[in-house]
RNA sequence: GCGGGCGUAGCCGAAUUGGUACAGGCGCACGGCUUAGGACCGUGUGGCGUAAGCCAUAAGGGUUCGAGUCCCUUCGCCCGCACCA
């Protein structure tokens, strides 16, 4: 028993040369003229909180293995990272702390590149794009000016949601059950000047394109088709009596005959105008109630329908009868025309609201003509059925009366088809100092008048008084606000408003193609040669949001000629969040493990394995603490392999042969691969630690240490490179490898090693397990047969029944059919 | 309510197309090494049974030579949307 002084695995020791080393030979440093295929690997770049936890290194492991392996698959691999800058937390700090955005932003982002850089998560640092930097946010303000000049800009006076908290507006995307996304605040309403995008011009190339989608996780698809909500139906018109009209939009244009009121949306503007005196007391007081709700009471499904009477009536166009117009708050001002036709009898909310407030409810539909005037004692929301009390067109199908009804209406000149989307224009108005400063300047004379492009950027000024009652400090900073009109040099303002953070992600996967562009966001060229992003990886809680802005960024600036694909991200990953003690691992629960800690009691490379062994990467994971002691357990055990000489023998063993072996590791690296290209790391890691384990068994079973079992582990030692980066590394250097891991070429799997001469062929008997047989590689089923039946376990089985025919699947399982 | 997904050992979880259920890790047991150790190293580990074998993938049924995988019913859990006319 030799006991040899070999080096004990200390990762502490040789980690920071890698590092190092990686730099210095400048891993991710890559230009778009490249012999090899381009492969544009992206995680999503986060807001610079400071220090990070394991929690967020899941995404970036991921996004760093992928990376490297992709390096080492032969593709020229751009692997950007930035940082999400501009945004409130920074901002809110600065008010209680006195200490300026930018610098805590700064801070913040070199304690996050440590962190990163000491677990060994490296990036194409020379493309770093930072929001907050004038030499990004100016083609932010450039991109908003040209989205101005396309007609996708606009001004207009709107009812907001207004986080009283935030003293600011918030985007519909950006109210999650009804509160604000970022601090939980239920929003008020406002009525306010506003920017927005007209994202709903591209409602439905965003619904079609998900489509071409092909590589994104199915519910992030049926999630954004949900929010983008289209529905077919048709406008009508309904005259109101003594004076005007009212427009309605209806998926059910069939089921006009069974409308017996109308309801408006208590903001709706024709309000005002037909309420009649008698009702003018109740209907405001009506008004004010609805206003002081909140947006979750409004919005929720188990708040009781209430309303009232306007005291006006309208003509139903199909029936000419005489029905009242009501008011209330389950009918929205932002969906359709914020009026609907009520049809108690077939739509739930509809028929809830009629029974409250006696209103008649008349059956339209029915299951065939007999039932049709049969009670209800719910509304009947059903297509399968047919028109009744609907004079000439009772009898037609629910499909052929939507047709028919619709065709009819646009006759009259009183309707049409149309669809409607859920989905609303995009409010990017922030009333907030940390954003990109809108580009806009207000002139006495000329109104609202654009900053011209070549005087771009407006600077967002560093030295600014912040306050305490939350106010947007820029309306209190002078040198900022008082500017002259860019067409006649009269003293003007300036917009002080500040665009959602989620403009300045919209299009930073651009710029990482060409950041040092002084004259334009980006270069077409070097976009298109890097574009689409061929990997995205991220969290699911973009699904909508981040993802959707983006996709409509992509369009609009296709249609404007800027890029030449139309869709950002070609495949998309959202990993799962990881728990500990039962909780997401967060800062505030104080259940982080911090990278600082793992490198110091394990290395970086048992945390990065860890973070990929640790389940589906797809799913949500429980941190264990033991389970990291047994991936580092795994990894000290493949440095004693492949480093150490002592003798591992364990009296008793079966023999390994180096076929085996060989056999073993070739599996390996097709199962590797296979798995790395679906993103199953965890299996991966399963069949390293396998094949770690078939090593072992071969050297207790007193194999040699040959150059058979030396070709094993350089291959082994190349497959970890993606994952345990700076274990591999100096491994290949103890080897005798050339270069770095990195940079040599992915292990192939030979599919003459990987074929047996011998194969275990499984016997059943009716369907049940009864013997395995080993047999020789190829056999033909009778032959095969034959084998079969001379076991003895098989024989007994079988008894003294005959064998009526068996099912064979070659070289792995024979099935015989007694019955 | 609508839409999507899931249910496998004590725990996290494996299982191309329907073809040996439970790979890998944790935990546990035993052994080694140690003055000692909850460290490290090794061996074993679904249940019942002396065994042959039988039973096991939420529950029940179906299709099939064969079902964790496909179909139906029921139960439970998770996620998304939720008065969108």
């Amino acid at each position: 028993m030799a006991r040899t002084a070999a080096p004990v695995y200390d990762p502490q020791a040789i980690e920071p040369k890698w590092r190092e080393a990686w730099k210095k030979a400048g891993l991710f440093r890559v230009t778009e003229d490249s012999s090899k295929p381009k492969f544009y690997n992206l995680v999503m770049f986060p807001y610079p909180s400071g220090p990070l936890h394991m929690g967020h290194f899941r995404n970036y492991v991921i996004g760093d293995a992928f990376a490297r392996y992709k390096v080492m698959r032969g593709f020229n691999v751009l692997n950007p990272f930035g940082w999400d800058a501009f945004g409130l937390p920074a901002e809110n700090a600065a008010i209680k702390s006195g200490i300026p955005p930018r610098v805590s932003t700064e801070g913040n982002i070199a304690i996050s590149k440590h962190e990163l850089d000491i677990m060994g998560v490296l990036y194409a640092w020379d493309r770093e794009v930072t929001t907050s930097n004038e030499d990004y946010y100016r083609w932010t303000q450039w991109l908003f000016l040209k989205f101005l000049d396309m007609g996708i800009a606009y001004k207009q006076k709107a009812w907001v949601n207004w986080c009283p908290k935030d003293n600011t507006v918030l985007a519909n995307e950006q109210i999650v059950n009804g509160v604000c996304w970022r601090c939980g605040t239920k929003p008020t309403k406002k009525e306010l000047e506003q920017w927005f995008f007209k994202i709903t011009a591209y409602a439905q190339r965003l619904l079609d394109d998900l489509n071409k989608l092909d590589r994104w996780p199915e519910r992030v698809k049926v999630m954004q088709a949900n929010w983008i909500g289209r529905s077919e139906g048709a406008e009508l018109e309904f005259f109101i009596e003594h004076d005007g009209k009212l427009r309605v939009f209806t998926t059910r244009p069939d089921t006009v005959f069974g409308a017996t009121f109308m309801v408006l949306a208590p903001e709706h503007e024709i309000v005002q105008k037909i309420v009649t005196p008698e009702q003018r007391a109740a209907v405001d007081a009506y008004i004010e109630r609805t206003k002081a709700e909140t947006e979750i009471e409004r919005l929720s499904t188990e708040h009781e329908k209430t309303g009232v009477f306007s005291g006006a009536y309208a003509i139903n166009p199909f029936t000419q009868e005489r029905i009242p117009i009501w008011i209330a708050d389950y009918v929205l001002a932002t969906y359709g025309t914020g009026a609907i036709m009520a049809v108690p009898a077939h739509d739930s909310r509809d028929f809830e609201f009629a029974r409250r407030y006696k209103l008649p409810i008349r059956r339209v539909i029915s299951v065939s003509r007999e039932g049709a005037n049969e009670p209800l004692d719910q509304a009947f929301e059903a297509y399968d059925g047919v028109l009744v009390n609907s004079g000439p067109f009772s009898g037609l199908s629910v499909k052929d009366g939507i047709e028919r009804i619709s065709a009819e209406a646009e006759r009259m000149g009183i309707g049409r088809r149309t669809i409607t989307f859920r989905l609303r224009d995009w409010l990017i108005s922030r009333q907030r100092y940390w954003g990109v400063p809108i580009p806009i300047i207000y002139c006495p004379d000329h109104g609202i008048v654009p900053v011209p492009y070549d005087q771009l950027p407006v600077r967002l000024p560093d030295h600014v008084e912040f306050r305490s009652d939350g106010q947007n400090p820029l309306l209190h900073t002078p040198s900022f606000l008082n500017t002259t009109c860019p067409k006649c040099g009269k003293p003007s303002r300036r917009e002080t408003d500040t665009m959602d953070t989620f403009v300045d992600s919209s299009w930073y996967f651009l710029r990482y193609a060409d950041t040092q562009n002084e004259t334009l966001p980006f270069d077409k060229k070097k976009v298109d040669s890097w574009m689409p992003v061929d990997q995205y990886t991220g969290g699911i809680e973009h699904a909508i949001l981040h993802l959707l802005y983006s996709r409509f960024f992509m369009k609009a600036l296709y249609d404007s000629g800027m890029v030449s694909v139309d869709e950002p991200f070609a495949a998309l990953f959202t990993q799962g969040m990881i728990h500990r003690n039962g909780y997401v691992m967060a800062k505030s629960k104080g259940n982080g493990i911090t990278p600082d800690y793992m490198v110091e009691k394990y290395g970086a490379d048992t945390g990065r394995v860890y973070e990929l062994f640790i389940g589906p990467p797809d799913q949500d994971a429980e941190w264990n603490d033991r389970g990291v002691d047994g991936v580092a357990r795994f990894l000290h055990r493949v440095w004693r392999h492949v480093v150490g000489e002592e003798d591992e023998v364990v009296p008793g063993m079966a023999p390994v042969s180096n076929e085996d072996l060989a056999r073993k590791l070739h599996e390996t690296i097709e199962k590797v691969t296979r798995d790395v290209e679906a993103f199953h790391f965890n299996t991966a890691m399963s069949a390293l630690m396998e094949l770690s384990n078939s090593m072992q068994d071969y050297l207790q079973a007193g194999g040699e240490r040959n150059e058979a079992w030396e070709a094993v582990c350089r291959d082994l030692t190349l497959m970890l490179g993606p994952f345990a980066s700076h274990l591999a590394e100096e491994l290949w250097q103890r080897l005798g490898g050339e270069g770095l891991v990195v940079f040599q070429p992915w292990p192939q799997a030979d599919p003459a090693i990987l074929r047996r001469a011998q194969v275990v062929v499984v016997v059943q008997v009716d369907g049940k397990v009864r013997d395995r047989i080993e047999m020789p590689a190829g056999i033909d089923e009778a032959a095969a047969r034959q084998r079969a039946l001379t076991g003895v376990n098989v024989r007994r089985a079988i008894g003294d029944r005959a064998v009526r025919r068996a099912v064979y699947v070659p070289d792995r399982l024979i099935n015989l059919v007694t019955g």
